[in-house]
RNA sequence: GUGGUCGUAGUUCAAUGGUAGAACACCGCUCUGUGGCAGCGGCCACGUGGGUUCGAUUCCCAUCGAUCACCCCA
């Protein structure tokens, strides 16, 4: 090392490690006939450059809405530890039981990709002390989440959400504005969607009631299809959303969570309607809406897209509710916390569907074609100085044919086309050709710039 | 995780127990000096593995993937 006068100040040098031992050289690798073609592993998407606007119309959504109502960025990490999800989503939830992606690590932690974003932000939320800064606290975040759920159309295993929540205030208030901010949401996307809601009430009122409903059920088990005796056993409360035409009696007759609902939740819930109605959201009551995590309570809400057509509109867009205990269950104080998350891959499926029509080619104010080496080192020096002068320039210099770069030129819809060829290089020139009418002139490739801005305006 | 359907060029679709065609797209030429048109040419596929068969893209099995329902939700 020929750093020999180290100050005094500077760090001391670490001690030298020598580098590990490089790895054997391999043979190189050679493509084998009948190779299994590498694909996409199962459940993953790629998001292709033609659906990419979609994407970024939600982006800039998602930041719009956010800011109107207050929301700040958050971003956490998509690997948190597995307890996380497993005390706060719920550890009987299909979510933490059979769909998450979970391993150890080298280290001996067990960690998993996050199945939900919630439970992130809320540890987020107790760990940086965030309860010392003005309650309630509104974050937002966007990012993939992950499940091994069997896909489906519309159903992947690495999915995109934009999910907002607010920590610290139970005011029914919070309830009813998360809810109109998700139908402005698909509102401003030209979107109809269904907003179903209905209130789970106190972890104990719900207690009570799904004991109501087992003992109500057992007591008809013989009018009960195998299918509904396996989820009275596991999730009484879906029982009520069978299919299966002999429960339609069964449930007319069943207990109802309204009626089992705590004083206190079943005002927090009028209220919440009552404020829905003032602002004119509409909604559906339903009462059969259970969320498949454990966490919520009280309010819960799900948005579905209005299905005009014959289209299964069955997956939810968007969904939410109150949250009180998760934020004491992770540690934190008892706070109380609502939120809601958008399912953007489905969102993009609904927006294709409506409007399938892609203008692809990218807006260009001049095309640059060159002709000879000579005009092709003109054209990129050239290209160099329309950039700086905030001008969008497209070029094909690795064509030589000016009848290639005609195409491209036209192609992407070019009102200029500048050509360069050695003739003009020579006389200092450059040939403007209007692409609408097919004039030509020439102008000398000093005032090129000046030139091409004075024809679109910018002068 | 359970059950059903499906799997041919980049895309949309054909045909066939004797190894596959078209359209569009892409690349090039006609045309190193001018795009939208045209002509000509090129490129590219039977998801993978096994079985039956003289021979399989076709029939059977498995597998992978997609899709639908269940399930679950975003």
């Amino acid at each position: 090392m020929p750093n020999t006068k180290s100050k005094s100040s500077a760090p001391k040098r670490a001690p030298y490690v020598a580098p590990p031992k490089l790895a054997p050289v391999l043979p190189p690798f050679v493509p084998k006939k009948g190779m299994h073609p590498i694909q996409l592993v199962r459940g993953m998407r790629d998001l292709l450059p033609t659906d990419q606007h979609y994407w970024k119309q939600l982006a800039v959504q998602s930041e719009k809405i956010a800011e109107e109502y207050g929301y700040e960025r958050i971003d956490t990490p998509i690997v948190e530890e597995t307890t996380l999800f497993v005390r706060g989503v719920g550890k009987a939830t299909d979510i933490v039981e059979k769909e998450l992606y979970s391993w150890e690590t080298p280290g001996g932690e067990s960690i998993s990709l996050r199945p939900e974003g919630t439970a992130s932000v809320v540890r987020a939320y107790v760990q940086h002390g965030m309860l010392n800064q003005p309650q309630p606290v509104k974050l937002w975040y966007t990012g993939p989440l992950f499940r091994h759920d069997r896909p489906q159309a519309d159903r992947f295993r690495q999915f995109f959400t934009t999910g907002f929540e607010c920590i610290g205030d139970a005011e029914p208030v919070i309830d009813a504005q998360l809810i109109i901010m998700a139908w402005n949401f698909f509102k401003a996307l030209g979107i109809d969607v269904t907003v179903r809601v209905n209130s789970l009430g106190t972890p104990e009122s719900r207690i009570n009631y799904k004991n109501a409903l087992v003992t109500y059920f057992r007591s008809k088990r013989h009018q009960l299809s195998e299918e509904d005796k396996k989820r009275l056993l596991k999730n009484p409360l879906r029982v009520l959303d069978s299919k299966d035409p002999g429960m339609q009696e069964l449930k007319m007759e069943a207990p109802q969570m309204v009626d089992w609902l705590d004083e206190e939740s079943k005002s927090h819930f009028m209220r919440v309607l009552e404020y829905l109605d003032e602002v004119g959201v509409p909604y559906q009551l339903d009462p059969y809406l259970v969320r498949g995590l454990d966490y919520y309570t009280k309010t819960v809400f799900e948005i579905y897209a209005t299905s005009d057509d014959q289209e299964l509109a069955q997956s939810a867009l968007g969904g939410g509710g109150r949250y009180d205990g998760l934020v004491e269950l992770l540690g934190g104080r008892p706070t109380p916390a609502a939120g809601f998350g958008l399912g953007l891959d489905r969102i993009v499926s609904r927006l294709k569907k409506k409007s399938p029509v892609v203008e692809s080619a990218r807006h260009i104010d001049v095309f640059l074609a060159q002709l000879g080496e000579m005009g092709r080192k003109k054209a990129l020096a050239l290209f160099e100085e329309f950039r700086e002068a905030g001008i969008m320039v497209g070029e094909a210099f690795a064509k030589s044919s000016i009848k290639s770069q005609m195409e491209i030129a036209n192609r992407r819809t070019a009102k200029w086309t500048m050509v360069i060829g050695q003739k003009e290089v020579l006389d200092g020139t450059a040939i403007l050709r209007d692409m609408d009418s097919g004039t030509q002139e020439i102008v000398d490739v000093k005032k090129a710039i000046h030139e091409v801005k004075k024809k679109l305006g910018l002068v």
